[in-house]
RNA sequence: GGUGAGAUAGUCAAGUGGCCAACGACGGCAGACUGUAAAUCUGCUCCCUAUGGGUUCCCAGGUUCGACUCCUGGUCUCACCA
């Protein structure tokens, strides 16, 4: 039992810091039926959720079917100050506002994968504005400046002579002192906070909690490219909030190799499945494609439900399997006649007419599913389906 | 504060008076192949009903028949020194 639950919990983690006490938390959960606290906290800065972000929820899920009690802290008085955990500058503060609008949405998405029951959300201005001037100034005395320096996103900016503020080193000292306030046993976290997470031992010792936390780190998740790490930005991302219908075809689009990442990092699968899974690819017993389709099944169902995970799927096959038309595609509506090239632009699936004439000559425009080779076609009025390329339409009225 | 280097399309990065809408790489889009995979191959990648026209190479002026390229001023970035 506890050598299970350890795999799984060591499922795709990056490092873990100090096992044997994490093994005895265990023990102790299945011996004699102790709880004990996971924490993991999140910064309100980004309003949406994508997958991600995600891979930390599902480690706390398992934990939590290993007897933890989750403390899902929301950083409230430390995003007033910015993490500078990779950063190359300062950070900006945020306002009151937007912390408590970002904060409101994280709640309404955790528990599609947390067990309310075993979760508490808190938030650490509660106690770390009480600490006062006194208290603050007795958190800054554990530490000191030359240390705070070795860390190598303020080793290159102090070198380079980039202002860091003194607010910045307060941050990790914050951070590390929610784990002293809440006396959490374990901290999980991504690998770039492993400095803000080894300070939460640090502080358990100094302020003689009588234990230090163990830590988890887990890996960035790659997007869907597959290279870098998922992010809204690069546009790589599955949010959480993506519908059905894109979120399956985003899972089905991304390589086979990264779908075992998935797997490992996103599926609540147990390992022995996953292995299955992947000596079936190996020997051709099941389709890598099937494999695929049900790790899309699992998530879309979570962030969903089952029945939009199922015409999600239903959709995806008679839009590219029978290469037929979508059931939900934006309308337009236009006076004729009207020139193809622009008709396309104004329906928004081209992004110019110049662009509209160059995929028309490569043969990328359907109308009706009937391709397009004049780029001088008139629409007269009527109803069209326009496509371009394998997945952008538009419902065309001309009057 | 001093000295030097640089700002070019989504990013990186060539070009140093006409052959430049601007090499190349990456990204992106499309086509073939497929499992809408991946890998690979091919085409395209400022705008405009176009064998043509328009607006571009940090900003403002100037020199020139002609400037991304030369001059003047401005803004910003970076490096070294103090």
């Amino acid at each position: 039992m506890i050598e299970e639950a350890l795999r799984e919990i060591r499922r795709g983690s990056a490092e873990i810091i100090d096992e044997q006490r994490l093994e005895k938390l265990l023990r102790a959960y299945f011996d004699k039926g102790e709880t004990y606290t996971v924490k993991c906290g999140f910064d309100p800065t980004a309003p949406d959720l994508h997958l991600g972000h995600t891979v930390l929820l599902h480690k706390l899920a398992t934990f939590q079917r290993y007897g933890a009690k989750i403390q899902f802290l929301i950083g409230d008085f430390t995003a007033q100050i910015g993490d500078p955990t990779g950063k190359s500058e300062t950070r900006k503060k945020l306002l009151p506002e937007d912390i408590q609008e970002n904060a409101k949405s994280y709640k309404e998405q955790v528990f599609k994968i947390l067990d309310p029951q075993k979760t508490e959300v808190v938030f650490n201005a509660k106690w770390i504005n009480p600490l006062g001037a006194a208290g603050m100034l007795e958190l800054t005395t554990t530490f000191n400046v030359a240390r705070m320096l070795e860390r190598d996103d303020f080793e290159k900016r102090y070198k380079s002579g980039t202002s860091i503020s003194i607010s910045e080193f307060i941050y990790p000292l914050l951070q590390g002192y929610d784990s002293v306030h809440l006396k959490s046993d374990v901290e999980i976290g991504g690998t770039d906070q492993k400095f803000n997470l080894l300070m939460g031992r640090h502080l358990q010792r100094a302020y003689q909690v009588g234990k230090e936390q163990s830590v988890l780190m887990m890996p960035i998740l790659e997007g869907l490219d597959g290279v870098q790490k998922m992010s809204k930005s690069l546009n790589n991302y599955i949010g959480v909030a993506d519908s059905a219908n894109d979120m399956f075809g985003k899972i089905l689009s991304i390589s086979d190799e990264l779908m075992w990442r998935y797997y490992e990092l996103l599926s609540f699968c147990s390992l022995d499945e996953i292995e299955q899974l992947k000596q079936g690819v190996k020997d051709s017993s099941i389709h890598p494609k099937k494999v695929k389709e049900d790790l899309a099944l699992e998530i879309v169902e979570r962030f969903h439900c089952k029945a939009e995970a199922d015409s999600a799927k239903a959709e995806f096959e008679k839009v590219h399997s029978k290469s037929q038309i979508p059931t939900d595609i934006v309308s337009f509506e236009l006076d004729g006649p009207i020139w193809i090239a622009k008709a396309l632009q104004e329906c928004k699936i081209e992004p110019s007419t110049s662009q509209a004439r160059r995929d028309i000559k490569q043969g990328a425009v359907k109308i009706d599913q009937e391709k397009v080779s004049d780029e001088q076609l008139q629409l007269e009025s009527g109803e069209y389906i326009l496509q371009v390329g394998k997945r952008k339409f538009a419902r065309l009225k001309v009057n």
